[in-house]
DNA sequence: ATGAAAGCGCTAACAT
DNA sequence: ATGTTAGCGCTTTCAT
């Protein structure tokens, strides 16, 4: 009960100062067997309790902790996720898109607390399927989980039909064979530009670049509204979805045609570019043009005017992931998950 | 050297649909011995060329790939380094500082670049050196980063006592005996009153929570500035830096003696945050109050007006705390490096 | 309840 | 240039 001297453990004659650094190690301290020390430490009940508190004690005492290499070899089981960022259409081969980044950390959080630990991985797609083998095949993880589909949907079915833990997070199309969580894109564009119409917008604009599948439906679905309310809806393709895509929208509002009175953003930093730049030329924000952004960042809120945009659940898509991803892992059955977008309405359209 | 048909690879008895999991099973396969398949995987030049390709082709065509957690465990080295973020003083314990995550994806592009896996873990410290040595001891890593210090220096000292490979982001003390990669919080802290007082500002205000020290450096930097000048400065601790740290910034408005004028940010969230709340208040920024944040996101360009603030350097930090790493594990001996912040002068201050 | 023995799948001497 | 041997450090039967 009490921590008592930190030399005399009364066990064995070895002095205080040995090294241990193996199973073993701390087994000949105990004077025990290894096996004993195992079945101490991952706390097992088939241990006389009172060795195992003394081992673990003595555990403490000395540093001493299990290799994991040597154990996640041998029992098969890494409690590794890797996940894994397809970079695939970006051309800068980064990391920087915040929705990423913000799922990524809720991902974090999410697997820590189901005492899984995570690898990340950045991919590069190469048309073959090597880039995410190279990690399912690698023994190193238990399970993946994919943020975003990049432009390589075909590619990850290939993969998901012979190795089961994964779970991606992207847009779901029918006769899709990896698991997807994720949001109604198509209706999300949808939302977004039926509330700009029925603000008062007739000239609309979209823009994002549709190489991901998840921004080529966002269009689609706009498009579809546009359509139906037989307002006209121009793409406009930004690349490079990162604060230095100022020129390209700069570009888009310098063309003559370009008398937009309602844009829907393909992401909130898209929106933030844009409403930076409107108010760099003087147009007032929601008078003369009207904005919705995508994704519903905590930064949203914190523009001026605040932003309206279509919320994505990314919290609860990241628990959602992790979830899929523990069920995989323990044999079950799991299907893909669609979640429903939100319109949020601020300030940057007219009510 | 041609691809030949699928069955047929001219080498054994063995049928075309044997398992191929482990090296023997490639080895028999192809009719040498597990070492030379190791050796011909590996790359390794004393193998036969001929051979090399040839066992390269096949562990293609059987879509083999050595598990990593044997190799690992053999060779004793992971190829991943550990990279922690210490939630230690945080109210929420979750991943959402965008300042962190910014980071983060900088570390993950250059060790991806180096070769490296990137195991994050979520630590939340505990008051012992366990959260760390968890990490350290494990065997899962050749060496750590820290994201941050948190609170928790004296305890990452002692750690680093015993462990070498450990690079920290963070602020650097005199004594301090763990390597640190990171700004000049002092100075960033001074720039940015001096710079506030030298636009007029009379009666300036630092919003942030000190419990980490980088902030309490910037903190006594501003201090030290403000003294020399002769002007006040008040301390408002902000608990919570994410979007809901609204209603502390409210608080701190509404108080009666609140007439700033200048207002220095510990990072560039708390000053948007604080630039909204002051548009909604009808307050011109900066005619009547100027403010100045710290990191100098990509997001700081973006806001209205954009943001004035103090530059950290993310991406050249995350590249120096690899090439840090990198030679720490090839046992060679490196120092802490302060980088010097700039400030960025754009329009939430008078020029 | 504990010990002994047999690997997990790979790599690295050491032979040849 | 390749094969053979001996582990890396742990977990898990199988005995006792």
């Amino acid at each position: 009960m009490d921590d008592s001297s930190k030399d005399t453990t009364g066990t064995d004659a070895t002095g205080p100062d040995v090294e241990v650094r193996t199973l073993a190690d701390l087994a000949r301290v105990a004077g025990v067997s290894a096996g004993t020390v195992s079945r101490a430490l991952a706390g097992k009940s088939l241990v006389n309790a009172e060795t195992r508190e003394r081992i673990q004690a003595l555990a403490r005492q000395y540093g001493f902790r299990p290799n994991q290499m040597a154990s996640k070899l041998r029992s098969r089981r890494t409690g590794v996720i890797g996940v894994v960022i397809p970079l695939g259409h970006e051309k800068r081969q980064t990391i920087s898109d915040p929705f990423f980044l913000t799922l990524l950390g809720h991902l974090a959080d999410q697997l820590t607390e189901a005492g899984y630990d995570l690898m990340l991985s950045r991919a590069l797609p190469d048309g073959t399927t090597d880039w995410l083998e190279r990690i399912t095949g690698s023994g190193m993880v238990d399970g993946v989980l994919l943020i975003g589909q990049s432009d390589q949907s075909e590619i990850i079915d290939k993969v998901a039909a012979h190795y089961r833990p994964l779970v991606a997070w992207g847009n779901h199309r029918e006769g899709q064979k990896h698991i997807v969580v994720g949001t109604d894109n198509e209706l999300g564009g949808r939302l977004a530009a039926e509330h700009l119409i029925s603000c008062g917008a007739r000239n609309l604009a979209f823009f994002g670049d549709t190489a991901g599948i998840e921004i080529a439906m966002r269009l689609r679905g706009a498009r579809a509204a546009a359509e139906a309310a037989g307002v006209p809806l121009t793409h406009v393709p930004i690349k490079l979805a990162d604060a230095e895509m100022g020129p390209q929208i700069e570009a888009a509002f310098a063309a003559t045609s370009a008398n937009y009175d309602g844009i829907v953003t393909a992401s909130d930093l898209i929106a933030m570019s844009a409403l930076h730049i409107l108010h760099e030329r003087g147009r007032r924000i929601p008078g003369d043009i009207q904005i919705v952004g995508f994704d519903d960042l905590p930064l949203a809120r914190l523009t001026s005017p605040p932003l309206t945009t279509v919320r994505q659940e990314i919290a609860q898509g990241a628990r959602v992931m992790v979830d899929k991803i523990r069920a995989l892992i323990e044999g079950e059955t799991r299907h893909s998950k669609v979640m429903p977008p939100t319109l949020i309405a601020r300030e940057t359209t007219r009510s």
